[in-house]
RNA sequence: UGCCCCGUGGUGUAAUUGGCAACACGCCUGACUCUGGAUCAGGAAAGUCCAGGUUCGAACCCUGGCGGGGCAGCCA
């Protein structure tokens, strides 16, 4: 029997199972939590997100569709002096625009400050908390280190009546900030620093962006995390690695406070690394701050609003995000991955136009000098439904500097005395004579045209190399922004030694000013997407404007000849 | 010299849970091309950190090393 649709190719394509995925189909399996899957993407509001968040973000939102389960967007806010309003907005957008929609609300761990308030009283009346009168310092100091326990407090044996009215009297605002603290009361001589009687809430006498000035006691992370999982229901919280040492903390509040079979799990997988750039809020910060880069949507930023302006699509990253995959071993992608990421997505739908980023004058000889023709040509090789457009030919034309050379090596193509070449849609030319300034640079080529050529005529002769062009009296002068990667060391933040500033490119971005572009482009509007024919992959800037029209590269399409005159070079 | 996590081509992730180490990016050939793009065909590249053990059989299990990362905020 042949059963067609069944070649034993589509069945060894059994999927594999990320860890997560086959953590969480176990739990579907034995029928955990009623074998619902509910998670969160919780960032805290105090930047801007950054790819190392897509990739979370994925992940959560990926998790929820995959299983038909739900996800939430919470702001972690337990800490008023960091979170802004602004930050709330910039996440919320970058979701958004990365093309997940989350579940009802958005959620907020300042909606549970109350309930948070009501678990740590019972906390104190089962005696499992205590206000400690201790400054930080002394705190610190009594923790121990990871090689020696700790040593208790003085006040850890306070009646759990004084607890109480302590404590009550920190939310009153008796007390000034960093006076009390409540605290878990575990095991100081845990190996494990985070069972060390952690500190649960701190006294911080700040105006927060939802809650104003109803709080002067604040959760602190450990104590909100987890019970806000519980609260929403969550089943899978999943978290970057550095908080696998707080999971022992996290199962232990929620030993507290769980009353039925529900409960949230914490599951840990490693942040991405992307090579050549820095991914720690901090340094983004930095960077920003010290107006190395021109704010957080720099389009060399790795941040999503950054990579946005720089022409990346929704799409590129969630494929990106797919391709690097979840695992628990720490990891640095590299950047190349992305690049193909979008590369591979704009090839589909991105239009061809011809932009002459460093132009050359060229003139065609034997064409009539007050002719001009309207040639097809197609918009998109890769998309036949895109259809074809017309560009202007005259007589004057300009051409891209890097296409012509005076004494060309065995492998170039291009254009140089003598030789012929087709210019895409047009007509094959001929140089005939190169013109110089006084100083010897080249200013002008004289070609000829060979009218039989024409594009589409049918002529069948075959040249090397085909340019990109435009034509000099129909022009559109364009700004066109050349990004780069940011660092030129791999691994910039990776130098015990060096700051990683010290690896910046000083040639992340080269902004060219007198670049020449086909007509059509007239119409181009902000966040457009475009393919500059043997060039790359081009957005329109917000900073564009009607007269002045600005592009920024997004990214470079795959150049063989660079590759081969590099490889010849060394 | 505490505790926790992790070691598979250059990079990242797989290997139906003990059965021929695969896929993607990158790199190199070649074909095709009115984009040196795209596409197509092929290639090099790990024998799974090391040493033992269990087993007919180990990337996978066990033991011991070695290496990398994390933990001592009233940050998240």
């Amino acid at each position: 029997m042949n059963t067609t649709n069944q070649s034993p190719d589509t069945e060894k394509t059994k999927e594999s199972l990320n860890f997560i995925e086959a953590i969480i189909e176990e739990d579907i399996r034995e029928g955990r939590n009623d074998g619902k899957v509910h998670t969160r993407f919780p960032p805290e509001p105090n930047g801007y997100l950054h790819i190392g968040h897509a990739k979370s973000i994925c992940l959560n939102f990926g998790l929820a569709e995959k299983y038909h389960g739900k996800c939430n967007l919470r702001f972690d806010d337990t800490n008023p002096v960091k979170e802004e309003e602004e930050y709330v907005e910039s996440i919320k957008e970058d979701i958004h625009w990365l093309g997940f929609r989350w579940e009802g609300e958005p959620r907020y761990a300042s909606d549970y400050f109350e309930q948070l308030y009501e678990w740590a009283e019972m906390l104190i009346q089962k005696g499992l908390a205590y206000v400690d009168d201790q400054p930080a310092a002394v705190i610190a100091a009594q923790r121990g280190t990871p090689t020696e326990p700790g040593i208790i407090s003085p006040y850890r044996n306070r009646t759990m009546e004084e607890n109480l009215q302590l404590f009550r009297e920190m939310r009153e605002g008796k007390y000034r900030d960093g006076e009390k603290v409540l605290r878990a009361k575990i095991d100081m001589s845990s190996p494990n620093m985070h069972m060390r009687d952690p500190v649960m809430y701190r006294i911080l006498h700040e105006h927060h962006h939802r809650t104003g000035n109803k709080w002067c006691i604040y959760p602190m992370y450990d104590f909100a995390h987890g019970q806000s999982d519980y609260i929403e229901g969550i089943t899978h919280s999943v978290c970057t690695l550095e908080f696998e040492v707080h999971r022992p903390l996290y199962d232990w509040f929620l030993d507290q406070i769980v009353t039925g079979p529900y409960r949230p799990r914490q599951i840990e997988f490693a942040r991405l690394n992307l090579s050549y750039t820095v991914m720690s809020k901090r340094k983004l910060l930095e960077l920003v701050e010290k107006k190395i880069v021109n704010g957080w949507d720099d389009p060399r930023m790795p941040t999503i609003s950054g990579l946005r302006r720089r022409g990346y699509t929704p799409d590129s990253i969630r494929n990106f995000a797919d391709r690097i995959g979840v695992a628990k071993r720490d990891n640095v992608i590299d950047v190349a991955l992305l690049e193909h990421a979008v590369r591979e997505d704009l090839n589909k739908t991105a239009l061809r136009y011809m932009v002459v980023l460093k132009p050359l004058k060229v003139t065609l000889t034997n064409y009539p000098e007050d002719q001009t023709e309207q040639l097809e040509t197609i918009n998109n090789p890769e998309d036949p439904e895109a259809g074809t457009r017309t560009v202007p030919f005259a007589r004057e034309l300009y051409i891209e500097q890097d296409d012509f050379m005076e004494d060309p090596p065995k492998k170039f193509f291009r254009l140089a005395p003598g030789r012929e070449v087709r210019l895409k849609s047009a007509y094959i030319i001929k140089c005939e004579e190169v013109v110089k300034n006084d100083r010897g640079e080249i200013f002008e080529l004289k070609c000829t045209y060979d009218p039989e050529t024409r594009s589409g005529s049918g002529a069948t002769r075959k040249v090397k190399g085909t340019l990109h062009w435009v034509s000099a009296s129909h022009a559109l002068d364009v700004e066109v922004r050349l990004y780069d990667r940011l660092f030129n060391d791999p691994d910039p933040a990776g130098h015990k030694d060096k700051d990683f500033k010290e690896f910046l490119n000083p040639d992340s971005l080269k902004i060219l000013k007198d670049c020449k572009a086909e007509p059509a482009l007239a119409t181009a509007k902000k966040g457009d997407h475009y393919q500059f024919q043997r060039i790359g992959y081009f957005t329109v800037d917000p900073d564009s404007t009607e007269n002045h029209p600005v592009f920024n590269r997004t990214v470079p399409l795959r150049d063989a000849w660079a590759r081969i005159s590099k490889n010849s070079n060394r």
